[in-house]
DNA sequence: ACCCAGGGTAACT
DNA sequence: AGTTACCATGGG
């Protein structure tokens, strides 16, 4: 079946291409094509109406929660502005929501972006569903950790992962003895959760707070890359300003989009 | 041939 | 605590 959602601050382009999620493809003029929790969707936005197409009705509360519609962008858009740089990049990216994806998969998505670019990304991600993926009928799924389970790096030499192969094992590894507990993790707060995933041999500060945030929507999670570093530096050597308390992930997704897209900045 | 890519690790000061 | 070579692969 398909529904539609009217959602201020819902831009399914800037949301699906900012480079928090990696299985979302564009198809034809507008029309985003992907996998998420083991379903296949369509979407399509004409202004502010986003049709969702091939759900299945019962999945409805899922996919409003996945794309994270009851929360109020609309007021971190208002907090934001009131510093110049950041009212310039919720003009420009301010249509991204932060996806509640499944932390299994941006665990792995996230130690296989490390020193890598994303349309690699991408095709490794891809490789791994229809290596090990269910066939959802045209489609793969993310394989689970339990999937995995016992998996070596010669086994994934096929994704052409490089050097992140034994990390995405460890990762396997400890996700299935328990050692990292996705249940721990969502109940904790910020720094526990990040030393938790830092157990992982590959998880440092950057691809642990990327889960944090993209998964665990732990919106004070501040992934720093080399943009977010080189825009730092920048705009706001001493730090973020006191507007983005609470909700740094936010104004990181934003402005992370800001500078990629604007070639004109001098980051 | 060289550089970089949503970094992390190990081995150095 | 802060710096640096190296890591495997692919595209510019």
């Amino acid at each position: 079946m398909n529904f539609t959602i009217k959602n201020p601050n819902f831009d399914i382009k800037q949301t699906f291409l900012c480079g928090q999620c990696f299985r979302w493809t564009e198809t034809e003029n507008g029309v985003f094509e992907g996998v998420a929790m083991g379903r296949r969707i369509s979407l399509k936005q004409d202004g502010d109406t986003v049709t969702v197409y091939g759900a299945a009705a019962e999945d409805i509360p899922l996919w409003e929660r996945y794309f994270d519609l009851d929360t109020d962008y609309g007021e971190y858009i208002s907090r934001f502005s009131s510093d110049e740089t950041l009212r310039r990049a919720c003009e420009s990216s301010g249509g991204i929501r932060i996806l509640r994806q499944e932390p299994f998969e941006t665990l792995i998505s996230f130690i296989i972006s490390q020193n890598n670019n994303i349309p690699r990304i991408s095709g490794i991600i891809g490789r791994l569903c229809e290596s090990f993926g269910d066939d959802i009928g045209g489609a793969f799924s993310f394989p689970s950790a339990e999937r995995l389970r016992g998996i070596t790096p010669d086994d994934l030499a096929p994704l052409r992962a490089g050097f992140r192969a034994r990390y995405i094992c460890d990762a396997v590894e400890k996700v299935n003895s328990g050692a990292v507990s996705f249940e721990e993790i969502d109940a904790l707060p910020l720094a526990e959760a990040r030393e938790m995933l830092k157990q992982i041999v590959g998880v440092g500060d950057k691809v642990a707070d990327c889960v944090l945030l993209f998964a665990f929507h732990k919106l004070d999670a501040f992934p720093r890359d080399v943009w977010v570093k080189r825009l730092m530096a920048q705009f706001y050597p001493k730090g973020l300003p006191e507007c983005t308390r609470g909700a740094e992930g936010v104004a990181q997704q934003y402005l992370f989009d800001y500078v990629r897209n604007n070639s004109g900045l001098t980051v």
